[in-house]
DNA sequence: TACTAAAGTGTTAATAATACACTAACAATA
DNA sequence: TATTGTTAGTGTATTATTAACACTTTAGTA
């Protein structure tokens, strides 16, 4: 391994840069979606990214993550994890450019879009739907959606996704969502309850005109694999 | 996102380097594994690490752990995926860096130790027993380790631990080896057969005292998810 | 108080996973 | 050439998991 300076701990490397770029999944009128940045000048104007940064050298790759999360959505204490890292030569045109995806999930509920509106090129777009993307980020969103579409049948990532209490059926809905099927209600409560990750809470959901819903809650609201 | 000179390719940024570091296992002597280089100097000297290099400007990450694979063990042509991406401060006293570690299989007979008996301080090693490690490589091995387990559930990477024809019991040994347990022999061929991945070729295993044993081999030798 | 709409609940059938023991075929040797 | 040692090769019964399927309950609203 060649560094110069190798005493110094802000060395200077030529090497490719590292960004990491982060892409943050909601559920949003009942449809999944990815925040995006409409980019305002340069090569890629009027293409829509997602938020990212350059990695600084005193910070390690989940900081710097946080850091764009922090700074240019707003968002903190949500589940994230590292996705891929992502290295072709032409996926930025304006230079060598390496970037390590970072993938988060936030429910709408807690993150509210008056912390952003402050951004006007700042959006939640339908992950289904997408504008023309910049970069190689299309190709980013699409491995995030199969990580998830795969983690959230082994593991209760679900939580990410959810208010603090929800009833089940809106549980059944997100995993729905995301995997793009109906689900058995009956069969679906049994299997969910019968993973013990749950509690009840003494509420249920009133106001809307029908049988009210139980109210349920994550007894720990951290990463468990359940298979 | 800041760059310097961004008409210019060969731009000079200010930031971590970026290095790969190749995770290869093998099955050897019945034992899981894994190529480690002995360190002759500097701040690691005596310690063992993972066969790497620095990320030039001009190579994608896939190809500069395609080129470490190649020049630091002399392997080509074999599986590899990238593992994930590490980034401690402090993971490198001798400077910030970044390293994308990459996960690899070889299946020892046709790469053979001749091949880098040039090489006095590389060395297949037990990876139970794992000697005093450099860096955060033994945090790599045992991330790709779980990875192996994992995965050799739901697809059918074991092809890369297996020469081109091999008899059931010498695939089932491999997963008693990665798993750590014994597996029903019935039940084994049973499910394996049942993927429908293998062929039966007409040859069969002689040599041994005791009857010869049927060569299978795989239909496709790449990545296919099974489950 | 009747109507609407989603909540909540069990059983049966099909499929997959597990547990378990003997015969077949070759090599070595007496 | 008969005997012994060693691994290859095979089937069935049990249990656990998944999948299919329809009616009653409860609050809101008209």
């Amino acid at each position: 391994m060649k560094i110069q300076n190798s005493k110094n701990k802000n060395s200077i490397i030529i090497g490719p840069a590292v960004a990491v770029d982060t892409l943050i999944f909601t559920i949003r009128d009942g449809k999944l979606m990815v925040l995006l940045i409409e980019i305002g000048s340069g090569p890629y104007k009027d293409k829509w990214a997602l938020p990212g940064g350059i990695v600084q050298l005193n910070e390690t790759l989940d900081e710097a993550a946080k850091n764009v999360l922090k700074k240019k959505a707003g968002i903190k204490d949500i589940y994230m994890e590292q996705l891929y890292t992502f290295s072709d030569l032409k996926r930025d045109v304006r230079g060598r450019m390496i970037s390590v995806a970072y993938f988060a999930l936030v429910n709408s509920d807690e993150f509210n879009l008056k912390t952003m509106d402050y951004y006007s090129d700042i959006e939640w777009i339908n992950v289904r739907k997408l504008p023309k993307m910049a970069f190689d980020h299309k190709e980013i969103i699409n491995y995030g959606l199969d990580r998830l579409k795969s983690k959230i049948e082994y593991s209760n990532i679900v939580y990410g996704l959810l208010p603090e209490t929800f009833t089940l059926t809106e549980m059944q809905n997100v995993y729905e969502i995301i995997l793009g099927e109906k689900i058995d209600k009956r069969n679906f409560r049994k299997k969910i309850l019968a993973l013990g990750l749950l509690t009840e809470t003494k509420k249920v959901k009133t106001g809307a005109k029908h049988r009210p819903a139980k109210l349920y809650k994550f007894k720990k609201r951290e990463l468990v694999f359940t298979k």
